[in-house]
DNA sequence: TCCATCCGGGG
DNA sequence: GTGTACGGATGGA
């Protein structure tokens, strides 16, 4: 029969000794089935100096277990390694686990490759199976142990139709502890657990309570098993919890397996599973922790510094957890107290809650990631960008012929990571203010570069092809790359950034789709890591060469454009990496475009430079050790937007005065040209200061804490502040903002530091804002005029001394 | 100061 | 399960 089908996961078993892949998955109606496999065989490469003597010898290894390991049979076959096509042998085992028994004693014959690729993650790459992408099967329905219905395959082909929901279950724990410190699984219960899905929503404990949603048990091994119950009832394809991988599923594991309580959550009836790191393995369900995702993708996005499921949630949802004291929850729990434990549910539902919103936000891009790459959500979600752009690579290598290298060994990847390399170009500033500024950038550089001058660990450096090839300027050594063929990682990223924008296209017809907005954003994610990949001493495809020359052709380019910019008569201002500020003098706007344009027919390739921006002025302040700064300057656009970049100010550790102040200065000066409109401005905030007449609310300074109060030894100002806290009985904890203003007196700023709400208006150290916040927000700015900040209010704290006497 | 180990999150 | 994070802070020599 043959029948459509949408797979979700992966895992394998062994029958009668063979593997047996095991896909889960969903048909056309949305009913979950599972297709069985077992036409798949291990296997691991060795390429040799004679292969008849390799496979004689091959055929003869074998280590002794509870059964003798050894090759089955070996096979030839031609493949591309390195560029070069050679004649490889293939060696079969029975096996998945087999391989690495023999691919130590294997090392003796040749060189020995790709043995330790995943057999289930190798079944999908092999067999271009994309998850939750339509799949046609040709199958038999079979009579096995699993909690679907289940099918033998015989052939399974890719189609282009995708799934673009899945269904979510989030969950949560809470465990009792008599000592006050964290529970422990050897010693403490659970003593409550919520569930929240599509239109599903409950919370289990086992003592008597009332709450909407809420079942009461008789026991703990009971309410292992109601959760149980309600995870196969709902039939999740994605179970999801935060740091459940760290925490809840180790914890539920060793519960039930102290109390006899059954937990057989995969589809296969197996329980939990749990490999030497930290992943918990489930069958058939993508189990995914939501706090690895936050650490290894979402952190680069986020404010926070710490990633608790309260300030992950507070900065994306805007919306955090329910305070609560564990210890009077406890002491509820001993005492029976329904209306504390009621409460209690609340807060454990809130959690799931706030775990099942983040899964929601962050599965359609861990989706269009797992359909680019064709692993399973629960491979994907937890990988960090190299291994991305690596497991891309490894399906385009198995799907174009080409052996993968293998993984750095421990020494290899110690001389990788003495190989340093020099990075981008940035040009120095002129400190000052200027008129009328164009801003250019290269649209994604180094991807483009990488295709333009096909850039791949085989093509660059390679005598074979140096009478056709390419010289890389900017560096010292002799490196050049080859014209042909095209290289493998060149290639590959051409193809993304053709497909990406097809992708962007259908985007401008279909703007609301998440799907293709996540396929777009998985498209330029690999697209921009793979600079970086190639210099990560851990990849397969490393070439220190290859991320050296990219970097240079960076160089090279935006020199390029800086040359013939001085050229056309253009001042230029700025640079860095990508982008161009020019003040367009006496030129007019349509000079610039024009430029543009002769600069873009010169580029190689996909590569292109765009109009970023006007702005009518901007300003480029001095470096602390003299000359420019780089990385901080001002813009105002054509509708008066500041456009501020790198002030230490802009951040929210400062007060609002100094904030607000270099603001109105950088208006000032940017809008009016006026420095002593600004001077005047500045004075004026001084005496305001020195007079008491600001609100203190203007004086708060706001500074994150990045671990609990007690964990520091430099008590700096926002550690006093939060001790402070701690003692008035108010909750502290780490990523939190502590708000404090320095008042007036003697002795260290630790000890003058109060809360907003002690202060009356007045108090405050007028000095304090004036020299340590204030003038420095400004400084840099006013001595671009050639103006000194600090003389000029000087000179106004004695006159109004003077005034005074 | 350098090198190695520890930690994150979770109740 | 053919694999094994990572980057910063801490602490000891």
């Amino acid at each position: 029969m043959e029948k459509t089908f949408y797979p979700v996961e992966v895992s394998y078993t062994l029958k009668n000794g063979k593997p047996v892949v095991q896909i889960f998955g969903r048909d056309e109606t949305g009913k979950q089935v599972t297709l069985l496999d077992d036409r798949y065989t291990p296997h691991f490469k060795v390429l040799a100096k004679d292969n008849d003597i390799a496979e004689k010898q091959l055929m003869n290894l074998h280590v002794e277990r509870e059964r003798t390991v050894g090759v089955v049979s070996v096979e030839k076959a031609n493949m591309t390694y390195k560029g070069k096509t050679v004649e490889v042998l293939k060696a079969f085992v029975e096996r998945p686990a087999d391989v690495p028994l023999l691919r130590d004693a294997a090392k003796s014959i040749g060189t020995v490759l790709e043995a330790d690729i995943l057999f289930s993650r190798r079944y999908f790459l092999d067999h271009d199976i994309r998850p939750l992408t339509k799949h046609k099967v040709e199958c038999e329905e079979v009579q096995e142990k699993y909690r679907t219905p289940t099918y033998a395959v015989k052939s399974i082909t890719h189609e282009s139709d995708s799934l673009d929901t899945v269904r979510i279950l989030a969950f949560d724990i809470e465990t009792y502890s008599s000592t006050g410190k964290l529970p422990v699984a050897h010693r403490d219960p659970i003593i409550m657990v919520a569930l929240i899905g599509d239109g599903f929503r409950r919370v289990i404990t086992w003592k008597d309570c009332e709450h909407d949603d809420l079942v009461v048990v008789k026991d703990e091994k009971e309410l292992i098993e109601a959760v149980r119950d309600a995870i196969v009832e709902y039939g999740p394809d994605v179970l999801t919890g935060y740091n459940s991988d760290g925490y809840d599923l180790p914890f539920i594991k060793e519960r039930a397996e102290k109390l006899g309580a059954a937990f057989d959550i995969g589809t296969d009836y197996t329980g939990l599973r749990k490999n030497r790191t930290t992943d918990v393995l489930i069958t058939g369900i993508a189990n995914i922790d939501l706090l690895t995702y936050v650490r290894k993708s979402v952190r680069f996005s986020l404010e926070t510094p710490v990633f608790t499921l309260d300030s992950v949630a507070k900065e994306l949802l805007g919306d955090g957890k329910i305070e609560v004291d564990f210890q009077e929850v406890f002491r509820a729990w001993e005492n029976g107290d329904k209306e504390q434990l009621s409460k209690f549910a609340d807060y454990n539902l809130q959690d799931t809650d706030l775990t099942y919103r983040l899964a929601e936000l962050f599965l359609p891009n861990i989706m269009g990631m797992a359909k680019l790459i064709g692993l399973p959500l629960s491979h994907v979600y937890s990988l960090s960008y190299s291994q991305l752009v690596e497991w891309y690579l490894l399906r385009e290598a198995f799907q174009s012929n080409r052996i993968a290298p293998s993984r750095p060994g421990e020494n290899e990847s110690i001389s990788r990571v003495r190989e340093r390399f020099e990075g981008a170009f940035v040009f120095e500033p002129k400190p000052g203010i200027y008129k009328d500024i164009i801003v250019f950038d290269f649209l994604s550089l180094y991807p483009t570069i990488i295709s333009a001058h096909n850039i791949s660990p085989e093509t660059v450096n390679v005598k074979e092809c140096k009478e056709n090839s390419e010289a890389v300027p900017e560096l010292s050594e002799e490196y050049w790359v080859c014209k042909e063929p095209r290289g493998f990682i060149s290639e590959m990223i051409e193809n993304i950034i053709r497909t990406r924008l097809k992708v962007k296209e259908e985007i401008k017809k279909d703007p609301d789709n998440k799907m293709l907005q996540a396929r777009q954003l998985a498209l330029k994610l690999v697209a921009n890591a793979t600079y970086g990949y190639l210099g990560f001493v851990g990849a397969r495809w490393y070439s220190v060469e290859a991320a050296r020359i990219i970097t240079a052709f960076g160089r090279h380019h935006i020199h390029d454009v800086i040359e013939k910019s001085k050229e056309a008569g253009f001042e230029v201002l700025y640079s860095d990496t990508d982008s161009i500020f020019l003040g367009l003098g006496s030129k007019k706007r349509e000079e610039a475009e024009k430029f543009v344009d002769v600069i873009n027919e010169s580029l190689p390739g996909l590569m292109e430079l765009e109009f970023d921006g006007y702005y009518s002025s901007g300003i480029f302040v001095a470096a602390k050790g003299g000359g420019g700064a780089k990385k901080r300057y001002a813009l105002l656009t054509e509708k008066g937007e500041l456009k501020i970049k790198g002030f230490e100010t802009v951040r929210r550790n400062a007060s609002k005065i100094a904030r607000s102040t270099q603001k109105e200065v950088l208006r000032i000066l940017l809008k009016e040209h006026d420095a002593e409109k600004a001077t005047a401005y500045v004075k004026k905030i001084v005496t305001e200061l020195k007079n008491h007449t600001l609100p203190a609310e203007e004086l708060v300074i706001q500074t994150q804490l990045q671990r609990d109060p007690s964990q520091y030894e430099a008590i700096g100002p926002h550690v006093a502040a939060a001790k402070r806290m701690q003692e008035q009985g108010k909750e502290v904890y780490p990523g939190m903002i502590v708000q404090y203003i320095v008042t007036a007196g003697k002795g260290r700023i630790r000890d003058r530091v109060k809360l907003p709400d002690e202060v009356a208006n007045h108090v405050y150290d007028s000095e304090y804002y004036i020299n340590n916040q204030v003038l420095p927000a400004v400084e840099s700015l006013f001595d671009t005029m050639h103006v000194s900040i600090v003389e000029e209010v000087e000179d106004k704290k004695q006159s109004t001394l003077g005034s005074f006497l």
